[in-house]
RNA sequence: GGUCGAGUAGCUCAGUCGGCAGAGCACACGCCUGAAAAGCGUGGGGUCACCGGAUCGACGCCGGUCUCGACCA
């Protein structure tokens, strides 16, 4: 029998990297998954806090440095890279540890999630007309087509309203017929515990991590990956995307360091948002020390879970 | 010491002729199905530096005080 997979989430800075190494350090059968949507890119390792060399030697890594950071890459792609990855794990006989960050890519694998498709012709034909009579025309016609959908999303919010009519035109299926939808949380067989911080104390911490990934060289390895495309999802990782700014010279480097520490912290925050709706995870609160807070919790539910 | 300018939300600043105090950012809260470290929405916030005066009515006008800045001495 294959034990069931564990899953430590949590915001950004909230350590929980090191409480799956810790784990893993005591279970040689452990293996770790990352559920990260920039930690995918190649050569985006410091700014993504990605897992050091060494750890990725004393214990296997999957879901990492999966494409090139010209590459565009989408949840459908994680996806599939997390199913295989799971299943190699299990067909090893080990058991997997998911780390994640990325609340959606979470869903994705926890959650068999329906992904609609893709259709460019007609989502360029779609933006032209958004382009020439403006949004809340399309938002007027997704409400015919289909209302469920119409109603759920902010007429003014274009990606989601544009998407939708893409999937409904292209698949001749409404798109809200696709799946039950985020806000229903099924039984899983995954365990999860969710790391969680007062708020000052996080911020703290992203603002130290974000310095010290500047003294790292942050700088220089934003600058090496210039020298080649980078992908619309790439560029817009934080830190990134506004040292790609400071570099062009719009920005000084003070600006791009206190707005690299603003935007990330507000992302922990919409992380938290993201996860704390989900009423099968199992809250863990450190205000200290994540390692040996959290460590006794997951060591009690390696045991019992399996 | 003198002259001029400034003082309004946590920050940067609008505020017309005296008539219910505004924006952006920040912050809080919600949404999210092939961009998700992205995107969208909602909300709470004020001794208008202080004291006094004229006025039915003052952030605004008058007098004074304080603080900051520039210039002059």
């Amino acid at each position: 029998m294959t034990s069931n997979p564990l899953v430590i989430l949590g915001p950004t800075a909230s350590g929980k990297s090191d409480v799956a190494m810790a784990l893993a350090a005591r279970h040689p059968d452990a293996e770790i998954v990352a559920v990260d949507a920039m930690q995918v890119y190649r050569g985006m390792d410091i700014g993504t806090a990605k897992p050091s060399q060494a750890d990725r030697l004393a214990v296997a890594h999957h879901c990492l440095d999966l494409v090139d950071a010209g590459e565009e890459f989408t949840v459908a792609d994680y996806a599939r890279a997390a199913e295989a990855a799971l299943a190699t794990i299990e067909g090893r006989d080990h058991r997997a540890v998911l780390v994640a960050g990325t609340g959606l890519y979470l869903r994705s694998v926890t959650d068999p999630m329906e992904v609609p498709g893709r259709w460019p012709e007609i989502r360029r034909s779609i933006e032209a007309r958004v382009a020439a009579n403006g949004l809340p025309m399309l938002h007027q016609e997704l409400r015919t087509l289909d209302p469920v959908a119409a109603a759920k999303m902010e007429p003014t919010n274009e990606r989601r309203v544009v998407r939708a009519l893409e999937v409904t035109l292209g698949s001749g299926r409404a798109f809200s017929s696709f799946g039950p939808g985020l806000d229903t949380y099924a039984p899983v067989r995954f365990t999860q515990f969710g790391l969680r911080w007062p708020r000052p104390l996080l911020a703290k911490r992203i603002s130290d991590r974000v310095r010290r990934m500047i003294e790292l060289g942050l700088l220089a390895e934003v600058a090496s990956l210039a020298q080649h495309p980078i992908s619309r999802t790439a560029r817009q990782a934080l830190g990134y995307k506004e040292l790609l700014e400071h570099l062009v010279g719009e920005v000084s480097l003070d600006q791009a360091i206190e707005t690299i520490i603003t935007r990330t912290r507000q992302f922990a925050v919409r992380q938290e948002r993201w996860f704390r709706r989900d009423p099968r995870i199992r809250w863990i609160d450190i205000d200290d020390d994540p390692v040996a807070t959290a460590l006794p919790v997951l060591e009690a539910a390696w045991q019992t879970s399996n």
